[in-house]
DNA sequence: AATACGTGGGT
DNA sequence: TACCCAAGTAT
């Protein structure tokens, strides 16, 4: 085996991670396909100790494929909820779907088969086919990127695609043949452990002989920084409208843009929509302005200006429209809520009534 | 190629 | 505080 990969291989063994809920292992003593599916999208662009959480809920209430293609969206949302970037959740019940009509209920073994499947890209593809399957794929998350770029002293940054063709480059050339899920459970466990970001653990790590930001003093620099940009900060008024029960209308969002498919509370541009929009609606004509906040995105901020209108009664338009309900404490917690809106009626539900 | 897409934690 | 960015993909 190349020296790269012994190397990373027998550190893995005494200081990886093996503990992880989805790597158990069956009896033919394979990753199930699964929840390493499962497991690799809901750690896309999210760290291991956010996921874990998510992942059990996840698996308890839906354990395998065909109990996820069969599951509700709302469900499926429900136990998303918090975790952002909802368009993996709505994808990956897509792609179990898919699998049911295609692959007879199983995740494909074929590249370009798993690939085709919403949500998953050649990073992902390679991890499932390495990990469940034993195959010899590359993988190129964050964590291989970085270890990369410093080993081989890559600049400009990752994403930039010549870069990131490199990259990939370097990690087919480094993955072995044999032992291919440990090695990709290994880099993997190298950058989030050993290569982090910030104070990397050089003097004991098995790659320090040959990497070359350690032997030119290069780790503060490399991979080198995405380039910075403004985010815009843009503004709305969300109305909180409670009727006599104590019960929230809750408004589902479209199949565009952010929180696409959770539900969230009604929105109105400014304060005067809102009132029209409430007298309209709920017959109602009394509020209280909430305490404004602003919920940071990764591309742009959002201003909110919480608006709590008691007492409504519901009109006539809302009982029989699919994208409005009213929904007390206990049905909340079935559905996919953007989470700066269960916090918003998570403190209301505290602070009265 | 550049942008949209969440959220929480680290510094 | 404000900024960076973490097991990326789709368009």
């Amino acid at each position: 085996m190349k020296p790269f990969a012994a190397a990373l291989l027998a550190w893995f063994d005494d200081h990886g991670r093996h503990d992880l809920p989805w790597q158990g292992t069956q009896d033919n003593g394979r990753r199930d396909a699964y929840r390493v599916w499962l497991s690799e999208i809901m750690l896309q662009q999210t760290q291991v100790a956010t996921v874990v959480g998510y992942f059990e809920r996840f698996v308890a209430a839906l354990p395998g494929l065909r109990a996820l293609a069969a599951a509700p969206e709302d469900q499926v949302l429900a136990l998303w909820s918090g975790l952002g970037y909802y368009r993996r959740a709505r994808f990956l019940h897509r792609a179990a779907q898919l699998c049911v009509e295609r692959h007879g209920g199983e995740l494909p073994r074929d590249f370009d088969a798993l690939a085709a499947l919403p949500g998953i890209g050649r990073s992902t593809a390679g991890a499932i086919l390495a990990q469940a399957y034993g195959l010899r794929f590359p993988i190129l998350d964050g964590n291989v990127k970085r270890v990369l770029a410093r080993y081989h002293g890559i600049h400009g940054h990752p994403g930039a695609s010549a870069v990131e063709k490199q990259l990939w480059q370097h990690a087919d050339a480094h993955t072995p043949a044999a032992r291919v899920a440990d090695y990709t459970q290994a880099i993997m466990d190298l950058g989030a452990t050993m290569c982090t970001r910030t104070r990397p653990h050089c003097g004991t790590c098995p790659l320090a002989e040959g990497c070359v930001a350690r032997r030119d003093g290069l780790t503060a620099q490399l991979p080198s920084p995405k380039p910075a940009k403004t985010t815009p900060t843009r503004a709305t008024v969300m109305l909180i409208l409670r009727d006599t029960r104590g019960r929230v209308l809750l408004e589902r969002r479209g199949p565009q843009g952010v929180w696409s498919g959770l539900w969230s509370l009604p929105e109105a541009a400014d304060i005067d929509a809102a009132w029209r929009h409430a007298r309209h609606h709920a017959h109602i004509d009394d509020a209280a302005q909430l305490a404004p906040f602003v919920h940071v995105f990764s591309h742009y901020k959002l201003r909110v200006e919480p608006l709590l209108f008691d007492g409504a009664t519901a009109a006539s338009g809302i009982a029989d429209n699919p994208g409005l309900r009213w929904c007390n404490a206990a049905e909340l917690a079935t559905l996919g809520l953007p989470s700066p809106v269960r916090k918003l009626l998570e403190q209301l539900e505290g602070h009265d009534t």
